[in-house]
DNA sequence: TGCACGCTTACGCGGCGTAAACGTCT
DNA sequence: GAGACGTTTACGCCGCGTAAGCGTGC
């Protein structure tokens, strides 16, 4: 019986977690740098815990709702102050209130963008429609691919440039 | 009457300017650095024409509805190509019309990642309401400040960080 | 022998902010 | 001489990508 353990210990190595969970060595190095993640080492190479595998975890759906790694960090940091996680789970949430109003500020912003572009596409076309014909491709000739259905699997935020 | 011109020749200072659009001189310089700027020298300081401030002008629009500078220098630099600016527009167009698109992208990938961060809320707020409701804040206590009114000028996309 | 995997250090991007250190004109 | 304006160079931020160059084991 105690030779045979519940959780059989596994470890990780830093390119199966990257597997499992689509990123990059380069980026889990990273998280480390920032203090996000500390594996074991045997010799210079790391291992992975299961521990190691929930933050990383965490992590990456701290990215997907647009938290920065710093304040990853601080959720991360309250890990195991004896509450149970309450103080983990109340920062948490906390920053995902400030995440629901950043994001509808951010789709109101859009929307404001794209009515701005409508309106400018309207201009040029009109413009180009009389000055140069020759140069207006309409919009509908634009999506020739075939209409395979997209997944919406692993889209990342295609974000504006002037960050 | 030749001493009067229509023009009256009017030149900008880079604070004029920055004033006039809201920027920095540091950003005007940093335009000036890419190529999307090139004003007048009396001695080392810059001088501006109303080209530079047209340019300027285009510069900021196109960063309002996400255009990299890159993509701006693009655009300007078709300009004066002696077609009576028919092929900027025409590339302004395209442009424009793939922004539309990524901003659409942007707008349901924003909403996929409410819906994630408003149950992630629902699930916290329902284990601190049983293991520690001292440290539940409502959401409604969360707006204190005066409910003036907003004015939605001169918003900058509050982009994600992970871009 | 060669290849897969790991490690390290370090530069690059975009769009500026933020000094530091200086000149020039009132 | 102080202050407002201008200039330059250069490092910092964030989240890694992308080498370069090395070691280790099969």
């Amino acid at each position: 019986m105690a030779a045979e353990l519940r959780r059989p210990e596994r470890t990780f190595t830093i390119r199966q977690l990257c597997l499992e969970f689509k990123c990059t060595p380069r980026a889990l190095r990273f998280y480390e740098d920032k203090g996000l993640l500390s594996p074991a080492r045997q010799g210079l190479n790391r291992i992975y815990s299961y521990k190691d595998r929930a933050r990383l975890q965490l992590i990456l759906r701290g990215k997907r709702v647009g938290l920065s790694l710093a304040e990853i960090r601080e959720i991360l940091q309250l890990y195991g102050k004896g509450d149970g996680g309450a103080a983990q789970n109340a920062k948490a949430l906390r920053k995902f209130r400030e995440r629901i109003v950043a994001f509808e500020q951010q789709r109101a912003d859009i929307d404001e963008h794209l009515a701005e572009l409508r309106q400018a596409c309207a201009r040029l076309e009109a413009f180009l429609e009389k000055s140069a014909p020759d140069l207006l491709v309409s919009a509908a000739e634009m999506a020739p691919p075939p209409p395979s259905g997209r997944s919406s699997t692993d889209r990342r935020l295609a974000s504006p440039r002037h960050a």
